[in-house]
DNA sequence: CAGGATAAACTACACCGGGTAGTTTCTGAG
DNA sequence: CTCAGAAACTACCCGGTGTAGTTTATCCTG
């Protein structure tokens, strides 16, 4: 019967959802069972089903808490790229370069990431949408607000700073995530390195100040 | 044994791939079973493997196909819209919501491309690597040779025709491709309007030419 | 040109080995 | 006495094959 709650020794608990993240990133939901999940837990099949109702549960929940880990992670970057800007151009490449690594690493951290845009068709809709306001949306949220900080600055000329925020995203981050296909094929370190500084300069061709966009 | 060759009658070929797609691309690889794309055909099982030689086989032959077909549908787009450009602003603006549509749209067009997204992992370095070149390289291309005319035709200032593409691209389309996860989430048809028009305003700002850059 | 033989292709269906989610039962340990 | 481990069990579904009989196209013969 097994609660969705919190039932059940915390680090097991721990342990089955770590397994479980890795398992389906690496696999996909389809192909992930949830055998192998307790395997790699080192947990009987039982005991994740006292955690966890049932397979569909259980990746829902690991993806709604790997979407939130991964907006601190980012969050972290941002702050330690974009709170003391001294070189904006330098900056921006930066974190964009940062933030490909975090999320596109062959780790489990975008891992996760992928089967849920390779499931998204079977995954309820309300859920979606609580992934995507923890995850890519939020990220969205905070890269807005910093920027309408650097416009208080002088540092960008920006109307309307969600849009800032996502135009950024794409032409610093979607070109490498789409190659990559979201990290699924390895990317050179060069290669990330030279589409941040390019996005960077259209960025700046667009909301730069006069002083930062030659 | 059946060869992946031309065996068969080829209306029943056509039939197979056909079907194929339509279940690929709603189903996914791993959900999809060869029961249901014979049925969908109306063919019967051992048809399809005197075709085919696996499911592997038989994805992998469909998603190249529907590839070509893709590029073949946008080249038309470009056609239509970049050939004879008289309103550079409405023009591009006219080609990105097109395209968006044709790739987006519930149809099968591009469902199959959300299938091979989510397989790429388990897709052979070779066969990804065609699948790109029939598709998004080619269409980039494509792009960029039109961008390479309308230089030419001063009303873009283009120094690398390939990056003008991509990030025309990104402003234009990777916006909505991303909202609507490739297809399987709909997206309004203003909003795909709305994300255009401020994509192609965000090019021009880049990449036109004084005259029209206002 | 008609028509029947021939070979290739297709159908229907049973079947196999293997794998899955989820449940249960029994056992042992804290 | 409660919880977790181990493993077997249920009730499927899947990819792929084998087979026996039927359709379809082709072509040769009269």
């Amino acid at each position: 019967m097994a609660a969705t709650g919190g039932t059940g020794r915390p680090e097991k608990r721990k342990a089955i959802t770590q397994a479980a993240t890795t398992v389906f990133g690496r696999e996909g939901y389809v192909r992930a069972s949830m055998d192998a999940i307790a395997a790699e837990a080192g947990v009987s099949k039982r005991t994740v089903y006292n955690h966890f109702a049932d397979k569909e549960t259980l990746f829902l929940s690991v993806a709604l808490q790997n979407s939130a880990e991964l907006t601190e992670t980012i969050r972290a970057l941002m702050a330690k790229h974009l709170d003391r800007v001294v070189d904006l151009r330098r900056d921006l490449a930066g974190f964009a370069v940062d933030r490909a690594r975090a999320v596109l690493s062959a780790g489990e951290h975008g891992a996760l990431g992928r089967a849920i845009r390779a499931e998204v068709a079977n995954i309820p809709a309300d859920v979606l949408e609580a992934w995507l306001e923890a995850g890519p949306v939020a990220s969205l949220r905070d890269l807005a607000a910093h920027f309408e900080v650097l416009a208080g600055r002088g540092l960008l000329t920006v109307e309307d700073p969600a849009l800032a925020a996502e135009q950024y995203t794409l032409l610093t981050f979607h070109g490498v995530a789409e190659r990559s296909f979201w990290g699924a094929v390895p990317v050179a370190d060069e290669e990330v390195e030279r589409i941040a500084a390019v996005g960077v300069d259209a960025f700046l061709q667009i909301y730069g100040t006069p002083a930062v966009r030659d």
